[in-house]
DNA sequence: TGCTAAATAGTAATTATTCCTAAACAGGAA
DNA sequence: TTCCTGTTTAGGAATAATTACTATTTAGCA
């Protein structure tokens, strides 16, 4: 969980990017990060490190590290991009009161395999299970109570396992 | 696939929507497609029916729509919204390079159940696996080839059923 | 056939993101 | 170490999608 300086200049180095303290602090930030925070959030986050930073610089990063696959882009809307330097396998759990995005890490989700149906020319890099629902402190705001029988989601846990590699 | 207007209104009706020439067309070609399209792209399909409709109407309407959950929003990146007039659960293949996205109907996919860890207030109604790649035209223009057994995905088709209700 | 709340169309405003450019700087070469 | 050069930064302006505002129209109902 933790990173150091020297980690985070060998990782630009292996991408072919120049260290920056900037660039180093906007990282450093979203690897700390468990919440997927916007561009935004980032910049309010190293910010006070560097008071003479612009929020263009964090785009311009956040941009680099996207092209390098340092970082990955989380969208659960599209008012804003958000962002995860989380690049292990996972999935995401969505409130749709809070926005909040929190990670799903279960191996068995990590073997789905091709879907049936689709054109055989394509090939399948990657793929992600995006979670919808309500969190407990939005669902206490809303007056709804958990319904285990409702439609969506048997609440008990993954019972296949699915074979194949996971994004 | 046939929709008529008397469908389309009694739908309205039992959201307690009004029907109007311009509300009845917007939904409809969303039913019509098949390619996820844009707000942009719905008002230039039904502009040519409608010459004084405005794009904010069909701003508006889609809002009305996803509020009363006869369409979806799907969002494969940041930059503009994009819409699915079909309920009924099935997940998305997208190819990266010209963004396109097409439905994934594997009834597999709709039995994964709650993933391990995850807060036990959280209540789940709906999930929705994305998938990402290269569709065979754009790998052809890049010069990639298919590749089974790069990272990703095993190119077989989902060996494990799991149990439960999909979103 | 009127009433009224909702919908439409047009315009303006907002917001996230990108574009542009001059100055600063990281990293490699001399 | 010093110099050079392409990259990065910061700041401001521009863009594009979406939302807000508002007067007019209209669907659905009494
Ligand atoms: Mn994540
Ligand atoms: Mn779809
Ligand atoms: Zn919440
Ligand atoms: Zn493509």
């Amino acid at each position: 969980m933790e990173i150091s300086f020297t980690d985070i200049k060998q990782k630009f180095q292996g991408c072919g990017l120049k260290t920056t303290p900037q660039r180093a602090a906007i990282y450093d930030a979203l690897l700390r990060s468990t919440t997927h925070p916007t561009a935004e959030e980032l910049y309010a986050e190293v910010a006070p490190q560097f008071p003479m930073m612009s929020l263009n610089t964090v785009y311009y990063t956040l941009g680099v590290l996207r092209t390098s696959g340092l970082i990955h882009e989380v969208n659960i809307d599209h008012t804003r991009a958000r962002f995860d330097a989380n690049l292990s396998p996972h999935h995401h759990l969505i409130c749709l009161g809070c926005q909040s995005i929190v990670d799903v890490i279960d191996p068995r989700l990590n073997r789905l395999t091709s879907p049936a149906g689709i054109p055989n020319d394509f090939e399948i890099t990657s793929y992600q299970v995006a979670f919808r629902g309500l969190c407990g402190s939005c669902r206490r705001h809303t007056g709804r109570s958990i319904n285990h029988s409702s439609p969506g989601l048997h609440p008990t846990t993954v019972k296949g396992g699915l074979h194949g590699k996971s994004s």
